[in-house]
DNA sequence: TTGACATACCTAGCGCTGCTATGCATACTG
DNA sequence: CAGTATGCATAGCAGCGCTAGGTATGTCAA
C-alpha cells in the first residue's frame, strides 16, 4: 500500500517524535522501525527521513550526537528534547481531532467496498 | 484548536470528498459543514477549499454544475464521480493505515498530558 | 583482491500544497 | 445607503516530500 505525499507529511512528525519517545534511536533504524510498526505499509525512503530530523533539530524537538556502534559505523543518535514531548502531545491532539471528523463522515457511509464505485444514489439528488 | 498545514492537506480532499458522497453541495455550505462536524475544531478558509474543488474537478473526482437558489444567489454545486468514490475508499484505506500506525506508537506511550514535558528517562541509555 | 550488499548519512532541484491577501458580485437588513 | 453575510476566484509565497545523486565503511564470498 501506498500512502499520498500529503498524508506522508501530516505523520512523519508525529511518527518520527513517537519513535524518539520510546527511546533514543538514529535514522536507519528509524527507517526500519516505521517499517516494522506499519506491517510493511509504510515504506519511508531515507531522503524523506533525514530532512525530517534536521527540521526536528532546527526546532530543538530533538537533540543529535554522534556515536560509534561496536561494528564501527558511525551512527548520528537523536533525544527528544522536553519541547519536542509537548509538540507531540500538540500534533497527537490534532490528529485525534481531525481522525474523528473523519470517523463521523464514514460512519455515515456504511461501507466503502474499495475496488468499484459505490451505488450511484444514496441521497436524493434534490439540490 | 488550529491544525497545522499538512494535516490539513492531508485531510482536505477525503473530506470533501466523504461531504460530497453525502450528497451535492457547494463551496460556501461544506465550509460550513466542516466547522459543523468538527465541532468548531476545523476552520478552512474559502482560498484554501476552492482550489481543492477546482483539482478534484480537473482529475475527474467531481463533477461541477452552476445553480441559482430561491433567494437568487448563484452557486456552484458539486457532485462526486464514481471515479471520485474509489478515490475516497483508497483515501479512507490510507488514512486508516496510518492512523494505525500512530496508535501503537501512543499506545505504547501511556499519557502525555501535554502541557508539561514528560519525565527525563523512560528507558536506559545504553547505546 | 575484488565485487556485491547492507549499513549509514547527506543534499540539490522539482512540483505540489495550503495560506494570505485581494478582488468581484449580490441579497438582506436597518 | 451602509454594513453584513453570502458566494466564487486567483496571484504570490513558503514549506514539504520525492527523485536522484553523492560519500563512506563493514561483511562476506569468490
Amino acid at each position: 500500500m501506498e500512502i499520498n505525499k500529503e498524508l506522508t507529511a501530516a505523520s512523519s512528525t508525529p511518527i518520527v517524535l513517537a519513535i524518539l519517545a520510546e527511546g533514543d534511536s538514529y535514522g536507519y533504524a528509524i527507517l526500519q522501525r516505521v517499517r516494522e510498526l506499519s506491517g510493511g505499509s509504510l515504506q519511508w525512503t531515507d531522503g524523506m527521513l533525514y530532512p525530517v530530523l534536521h527540521r526536528l533539530e532546527r526546532l530543538e524537538h530533538v537533540e543529535a550526537r554522534w556515536e560509534v556502534s561496536e561494528s564501527g559505523r558511525r551512527r548520528k543518535y537523536y533525544r527528544i528534547t522536553p519541547r519536542g514531548r509537548a509538540h507531540l502531545a500538540e500534533e497527537r491532539r490534532q490528529w485525534q481531532t481531525v481522525d474523528a471528523t473523519l470517523r463521523g463522515l464514514w460512519r455515515a457511509s456504511p461501507r466503502v467496498p474499495a475496488g468499484h464505485p459505490a451505488p450511484a444514489a444514496l441521497l436524493p439528488e434534490g439540490a
